[in-house]
DNA sequence: CTGGATGCAAAGAATTTGCAGCAAT
DNA sequence: ATTGCTGCAAATTCTTTGCATCCAG
């Protein structure tokens, strides 16, 4: 019934939850932080291996879930297909996707309570949760694109 | 290349697209405005049958891709599972799902500039475009906790 | 040591696709 | 009349589970 106390790496969070640290384990959240894009299990899967070749894939849909569990890692949902995951760097936060190259970004200062409070005065419901996730273009594309139209045309918005 | 003009019903918006309306797809449309929760493909394939009872679940698919695309319904994302589907009254809007009984509800102002300017200096993206849900607790369910709170002990929150 | 964790393979969902016939425009 | 749509069933994909064995604490 106790928040974990924020701010802890993916390995205590487990200790604290009474789950162990094994080889396999280790492996998926290595291919994690590897990642700087949101990854599938079966992405996890096949980059996990390279660590530790006998994993098997129902162990990396049972370690996920455990993960996201404990707070370790966060569920990225693209329109179409939903789950994948990227590490998280503390407690609450939540994730900006790059629609030109996949990688996410994390940010945490959320004041989410003005747009709460209209949500609440549109609907009637008292709002206790949110779930945010925004997209956009990360440094390393928008510096490729604004060459891009440099010199053929201007871009479409 | 050119967003339909808002406002619009979904059948208007079939038409605009160049979809033809079906029996079947009145009776998708039909399952969907009926319920007041996100409702699953599965359970849209169940409605509908009542009043189509030769729909396939195939076609219940390729409707909600299609509705979806032209924007008559928008996806609502389960922390576990994803894939819910609530019909859209407008254009851009987002939903706010209780907790207690699933309802959703839709609702349309949202400023999200103050946070979409903070992410983007914590995190370097330029932000365009952003994915909200929130959840809460529906009227109705709050007046059901709010009794049952009353009398036998204090909730937990 | 002990019970949680794992691999493998089989079981179960959940979706998608091929195709010949049906029907909305 | 055109074609887009549809039902059905088979094919795929994705995820979960059972169980004997293994290893982190």
């Amino acid at each position: 019934m106790k928040e974990p106390p924020q701010h802890w790496s993916a390995e205590a969070r487990l200790a604290a939850a009474g789950h162990r640290l094994t080889r396999q384990r280790r492996a998926v959240l290595g291919a994690l932080l590897h990642a700087d894009s949101g990854v599938t299990a079966a992405e996890v899967f096949q980059l996990a291996r390279g660590a530790c070749p006998d994993l098997g894939l129902a162990t990396v849909y049972r370690t996920l879930e455990m993960l996201a569990e404990v707070g370790a890692v966060r569920r990225v949902h693209g329109d179409d297909r939903c789950e994948a995951y990227v590490p998280t760097a503390g407690g609450h936060g939540h994730t900006v996707v790059c629609s030109g190259c996949g990688r996410v970004g994390e940010f945490t200062t959320c004041d989410m309570r003005p747009v709460m409070a209209a949500a609440a005065a549109e609907t009637g419901f008292s709002i206790d949760g949110h779930f945010l996730q925004l997209s956009g273009t990360c440094e390393e594309c928008g510096r490729r694109r604004r060459i891009a139209s440099s010199g053929p045309s201007r871009e479409q918005s």
